[in-house]
DNA sequence: CTGGAACACTTAACCGATCAAGCGATCGGT
DNA sequence: ACCGATCGCTTGATCGGTTAAGTGTTCCAG
């Protein structure tokens, strides 16, 4: 089956294929007749432009791109970018942008697929997650000029836009709610440490904890994945003076903390009170039901894809702190047991 | 800064453009000092041909396309989607295919989306999961002669290739499993129903049951929710002869069940088995671990993505039985109680 | 010594859009 | 009546590759 074209359409309007691209993109040079004649027959025939000719011809490669630098093990299992994606499509969807993934080992990688796609021209723009300090990602899209939008900051990006939640805001209303609720020794087990917002968490947490007279606030470095959060948990409940409260970087890793915490015989929220960061429908399920730092990770993905389609129209483009996270509480959480 | 095309290779090398385009595309015409001398030019500024003019020239997009029919919510903690699109990046990007992502409502939708790639040429094929009995995606593609691999059947599929898991005997062995262990009252939480995968998996279910003398089997469709798994799983626990072990379709309706289960006073393994089928992390990942039907997600996406690709090529592709799940016993069964 | 095949290229058409420049017709102002 | 502007379209160049057809050289067989 051929594909229709403009000529095609063209002739059957007995116009020029110049006409018909006017009349297609509403540009002025046609008479409203004409190009409501051409829009009838080009909805008749089914045509779709083709983003070959298109991209090749200056325009725009209506596409857009993320990579994801995570193995699979921990991609598969981690609600966060599938939210993220959900929240792009939203955006990109309604305005027929692709979205172009690609799944890579190293930052490493990462800037060489942003070489290649620059230099395919296959992409307008790309989406940056885990932003790291010195990232080496930054200066690369600064010298090709990619427009892209980082999200998770605030960093040191040059001219590539940011948008961040306030995490700092957001674990000091979990430390508050814990220590009302009567906790003194409270951990937590941190994402990885390279990551940026990883970096800005824990210093928010260490610094209300020293502001509340809460001395012992140790972070554990982990890796988001729900083995090491197991190990971490492990690690936190056979000190001699066990946290009464643990918050985890994410939710994969507050599961596996429960699941530890059971398996030792402490009962949660009895023993153990748990904070999960980044409230996914994982926090409800499991029994009981973890408390959560929630947000909106889809409006956040849509916000974030709004932002990067203004940078590709050219449009200045600001860095945006999206909303703090919320508290939800549900049954991890409560009094540390008097012992 | 200016993309490098095969001209300014063409200017250095002191050759004309076809030259150059048929020494990088490795076709013969050219002296094999030449090839090394451009190929080497190429290197040195880092070339990369600009995919849509190479799209335009009627060679391939070099993209492929997966469109993903669940809600956000779904999506977001479903991990077999990503453990696919992890496969299907193996395979891809050793051979710098792109892979395209696009989250639809409804199957009308995905058959729109397959009708724009085409039409734009976007994408060389089209990965199809969720297979539906008289599927309205299957004469699309058979209209559009768009390369497509379907993930889940078999079924109905025209032309369209098909690799599927071998669903009916990894149920078999759970269910004898069970057995095994004196179990005689075996629940099943099922999929969606519309789906073909979860009609064969009901279907091998009810004969395997029927063969070995549990008549009671019984299946209770659901939508692959923890809420709808865990609702199911309610209305089997509280009916007069309630089930002493239940299967769940996914990972995720199963830790929901387990959750329920505890919520309701009954202990696992003790009161209540439970399987899950596709064994992520998240399996291992609660108390106690989920005994689970695992096979490798990754390399099954893989296995697609091969398929796909030599489909796109114009080669044969036969249709493909995956291996058979494998159960992993863990320690959500045991014996039932005596009682 | 010649005809023809093989080689190593060049030339130019082509894919399907976009868009600047051109061109004839109409219209309003003087 | 004539000039210039505006409208509504056409023409044709262009993007950066691919590829069929053409060209000039070499080399070998007859």
């Amino acid at each position: 089956m051929k594909r229709p074209t403009i000529a095609d359409i063209a002739r059957r309007a007995g116009v020029s294929k110049g006409a018909v691209s006017y009349a297609l993109n509403g540009q002025p040079g046609v008479s409203e007749a004409t190009r409501q004649r051409i829009v009838a027959i080009a909805r008749e025939i089914g045509f779709n432009p083709n983003s070959a000719a298109r991209a090749l011809s200056g325009a725009s490669a209506r596409a857009v791109g993320l990579t994801l630098c995570r193995p699979a093990r921990i991609l598969s299992i981690e609600p966060f970018f599938m939210g993220l994606i959900s929240g792009f499509e939203q955006e990109l969807a309604a305005r027929s942008y692709a979205l172009t993934l690609q799944v890579v080992a190293t930052p490493q990688n990462e800037t060489e697929v942003y070489r290649r796609w620059w230099g395919e021209r296959r992409v307008d723009g790309v989406f940056v997650t885990d932003l790291r300090e010195n990232d080496i990602r930054i200066p690369v899209l600064n010298e090709l000029q990619l427009p892209a939008v980082v999200i998770g900051g605030p960093g040191e990006t040059g001219n590539v836009p940011q948008l961040w939640s306030d995490d700092a805001g957001a674990i000091t209303e979990a430390v508050r709610y814990l220590m009302a609720l009567g906790h003194r020794r409270i951990a937590r087990v941190g994402g990885l440490p390279d990551l940026l917002h990883t970096r800005t968490r824990t210093k928010a947490f260490t610094e209300v904890c020293a502001s509340l007279g809460l001395s012992e606030a140790v972070t554990v470095p982990s890796d988001y994945t729900g083995e090491e959060g197991g190990r971490a948990t492990r690690r936190l409940l056979i000190t001699a003076e066990r946290p009464t409260a643990i918050i985890y970087d994410n939710d994969v890793m507050a599961v596996a903390g429960l699941s530890v915490a059971q398996e030792m015989g402490l009962s949660v929220p009895g023993d153990l009170s748990i904070v999960a960061w980044d409230d996914s429908p994982l926090c409800s399920l499991v029994h009981p039901p973890l408390t959560a730092l929630s947000r909106d990770i889809a409006a956040y993905g849509a916000h974030a894809a709004r932002q990067l389609l203004a940078a590709v129209a050219g449009e200045p483009v600001q860095d945006v702190e999206e909303g703090t996270a919320h508290l939800t509480p549900r049954g991890s959480t409560a009094p540390p047991r008097e012992s």
